[in-house]
RNA sequence: GCCCGGGUGGCGGAAUGGCAGACGCAACGGACUUAAAAUCCGUCGGUAGUAAUACCGUGCGAGUUCGACUCUCGCCCCGGGCACCA
């Protein structure tokens, strides 16, 4: 074996030698059942932008470095990959490019997988699959319908995310500060008729499911915050004149006797009716002028607060004090009720309002032993304290208080404890052609209809035409627009809308189990055998996105009774991004394949680059050329990687290899520094193996650095002796 | 504004309360060579000193400890998340 290798390092020979071995042998092909105990191992899919870059590379050469000593450490590993492959890019191609986004597509999944390869990736490719191919959108179709059995899948009008850039509609969480999170458009709200999926009812579900996952702790608290639950008590105001009643939610019951105004967001049923002709001409400005507003300067703390009288008032429940109604901009109709009870001496928010509009404040919690003046305050005073001017619960402590409210409300059959959270329902309609189609016609006799399973899949169209504005592409296609309904074979029309990718990747580690099957999104069986995922890694900006989206998935498939278990990920990892000039590398921003550093040095020394330029978990900086102002696209650090290499690589032509226990076997006789290297050679294997255990593989390269540092010195001593 | 994470040589970084700067890059000096590349040997936080060595040094200021890059408190700066969420 030794006699057979060159004498130099040449990655170009050995590279593709094993590389093309693994797919003879099937290496990498994962097979279920046998005595090891599995390892399900994955990174995030990739979207075909293009070109594998670093910030990739990062990515799966962690996972492989771990999934093959996971393989070493007796596990039985499936390690699978495939591509996220529909998605705007494409389309956008086909509409400045004149591609089709099929070709577009496949012609980039062929140049990744090239590099993928060219990694030495110890993938079982027998496993890939495409988003964008029916074998397996049909299955997204599949599992639609069954949510829309369920109810989980659901039409409603309301204010969707607009991006005038893509022309589509976003979910919540594609939303970034005000502004498209693929674009950097500024978003506008437009009422239309969507597709929704009930998150919101898995919004405890979600929070509770933290407890048994061993993920990254800033993770777990993106989440949460996320979902925003908040404890408090929905209660009804009597109005005066006027039969209706108006609804609050407040997180401080304890408060109420402080209630000195009410305020409605612009957009809330009621503000029309309760404006007094007077009040009119204010109330219209202030509407229209929220109206006219971005989401962004909308949503912005910075924002001035502004309002106007309604000309109406509220009476409150516990004290029958008469209080004013008013309309302001700092009040959100998508959360709670929409209205407020506005308590100026204890949020902070009501009281820039009141000083603002010269609203009275009226003190009733006061911190302990201490009096309070109102006129003197210049903050709200929001933390906890003693009641006081609240009737009967003066003198309380208010954290009590809140509890005693609260039952009281309840008592007297005003108000409920409820729970609100920040977290919306999943819009997945969108606007666009490269996309799953949505199975469901509607016809003029039975209404909507899902498709049943045997019309799927429901291909996407080949004749549409690319305008790249106004409704979806798919509508441009009369022969899908118009078909018959499934049920009474009448006329009936297609939805012309596409799903959200993010469907696409919240079960995609489903099909890996069985990519094959033909009767159902995944077998039964090797679902069981393989899930959950036992190690995923990713990048930490699909937090809130794919993490949210694919735990949802799963405890919704486990209600329907197609899963056994309600969590897909049990350990997460995430890697920090490779940055070029302090911006994350990507497509976007000037992406640098590793074409260049394969063919020069070898795909081994591109990946321990990579996993020796900093900790795994955190941000890397690429370095940008200062002559070009681009990133680099050979880093300068590689020269020593290659020394590395090369080193090592002598070092076993001349001697035998220390890592396969030669080494270990020919010291073991020797004199004290034989002793020395043996000794050596174990706390390296005790290093590395405790570092690749804990994500820190640039210590993990070091310490085999330091080696064949030590194994030099202990040859080339050895040499002088004789 | 609130919540996380971070701040260590020229640079990337190491050090799980115990010799700060492992490992690597860059730089510099030397060996080999006609020469260059490659390779090998060495120097490489600051100040003083020929040197041994001494003093200073992990964003700033305090504290706990026999001992602090590490723990606690306050501040400054950088990165990320959330942001009129009632």
């Amino acid at each position: 074996m030794i006699n057979e290798m060159p004498e130099f390092y040449q990655p170009q020979v050995i590279e593709p030698k094993w590389q093309e071995l693994w797919e003879q042998t099937g290496q990498y092909t994962a097979v279920a059942g046998g005595d090891k105990p599995k390892y399900y191992f994955l990174e995030m899919f990739a979207y075909p932008s293009g070109d594998l870059h670093w910030g990739h590379i990062r990515n799966y050469t962690i996972g492989d470095a771990v999934a093959r000593y996971k393989a070493h450490c007796g596990y039985n590993v499936m390690h699978p990959t495939g591509f996220d492959s529909f998605g705007l890019p494409a389309e956008n191609a086909a509409i400045q490019r004149k591609v089709e986004p099929h070709e577009w597509t496949l012609k980039n999944i062929e140049n990744m997988t090239k590099q993928f390869k060219a990694m030495g990736y110890g993938y079982d490719w027998a496993r890939a699959f495409n988003t964008c191919e029916p074998e397996y959108y049909r299955w997204n179709q599949w599992l639609f319908t069954r949510l829309f059995h369920a109810g989980l899948a659901y039409k409603k009008k309301s204010a969707v995310n607009w991006c005038p850039e893509c022309q589509t509609a976003l979910a919540n969480e594609q939303v970034d500060n005000g502004a498209c999170e693929r674009c950097s458009a500024t978003i506008e709200k437009r009422k239309m008729e969507q597709w929704y999926f009930r998150i919101t009812d898995y919004a405890e579900r979600l929070l509770d499911g933290h407890a048994q996952l061993d993920w990254p702790e800033d993770v777990l608290l993106m989440q949460k915050n996320w979902i925003g639950k908040s404890r408090g008590v929905e209660f009804a105001w009597a109005l005066e004149g006027n039969d209706a009643e108006l609804r609050v939610f407040t997180t401080r019951p304890d408060t109420v006797f402080g209630v000195t105004f009410m305020v409605l967001a612009p957009e809330h049923p009621l503000v029309e009716e309760l404006t007094t002709p007077e009040q009119h001409a204010a109330v219209a400005a202030l509407r229209d002028e929220v109206k006219s507003m971005s989401e962004m300067d909308r949503a912005s703390t910075e924002l001035e607060k502004k309002g106007a009288f309604t000309g109406a008032y509220a009476l409150n429940p516990m004290d029958g004090s008469r209080v004013a109604i008013w309309v302001a901009n700092y009040v959100m109709m998508e959360y709670g009720t929409g209205a407020i009870m506005a308590v100026p001496a204890h949020d902070q928010r009501d009281f820039e309002f009141a000083r603002k509009y010269d609203i009275p404040v009226r003190i009733v919690i006061a911190p302990e032993g201490a009096n309070m003046n109102a006129d003197e305050m210049t903050a709200a005073f929001e933390a906890k304290g003693v009641m006081v001017n609240s009737g009967a619960y003066d003198g309380m402590r208010s954290d009590i208080s809140w509890t005693k409210i609260a039952e009281e409300m309840e008592a007297r059959g005003i108000g409920t404890r409820t729970i609100n959270y920040r977290l919306r329902d999943w819009c997945i309609s969108r606007q666009r052609y490269w996309g799953t189609p949505i199975p469901i016609v509607y016809c003029d006799q039975c209404g909507m209809v899902a498709l049943p399973d045997e019309q799927l899949p429901l291909l996407l169209p080949t004749d549409v035409q690319f305008t790249g504005a106004g409704e979806s592409p798919l509508t441009t296609s009369v022969a899908f627009m118009n078909t018959t309904c499934p049920q009474c074979g009448g006329p009936a029309r297609r939805d012309a809308d596409t799903m959200d990718t993010f469907v696409d990747s919240a079960w995609y580690f489903l099909r890996y189990c069985s990519p094959q099957c033909e009767t159902a999104a995944f077998d039964a069986e090797l679902v069981r055998y393989w899930m959950p995922v036992d190690m995923y890694i990713g990048g930490r900006e699909h937090a809130t996105m794919h993490l949210i989206y694919a735990r949802f998935f799963t405890m919704a498939l486990h209600d329907i009774g197609l899963l056994e278990f309600d969590e897909p990920f049990t350990k997460l990892f995430n890697q920090g991004i490779v940055t070029a000039g302090g911006k994350k590398m990507s497509k976007r921003s000037g992406a640098v394949p590793p074409n260049n550093v394969i063919a020069e040095y070898g795909a081994d020394a591109a990946r321990l680059f990579i996993l020796f330029m900093a900790p795994a978990g955190e941000r890397a900086e690429w370095g940008v050329d200062p002559e070009t102002g681009k990133p680099f696209t050979v880093p300068a650090g590689i020269e020593g990687i290659d020394r590395f290499l090369n080193r090592y690589w002598r070092q076993i032509h001349m001697h035998g290899s220390a890592f396969t226990g030669e080494w270990v076997s020919v010291v073991d006789a020797c004199d004290t520094r034989g002793q020395d290297m043996r000794r050596k050679t174990h706390q390296t294997i005790k290093r590395v193996t405790a570092d690749i255990e804990r994500f820190q593989f640039n210590t993990a390269i070091a310490a085999m650095m330091e080696m064949t540092n030590e194994l030099y010195s202990y040859a080339a001593a050895g040499l002088a002796a004789t």
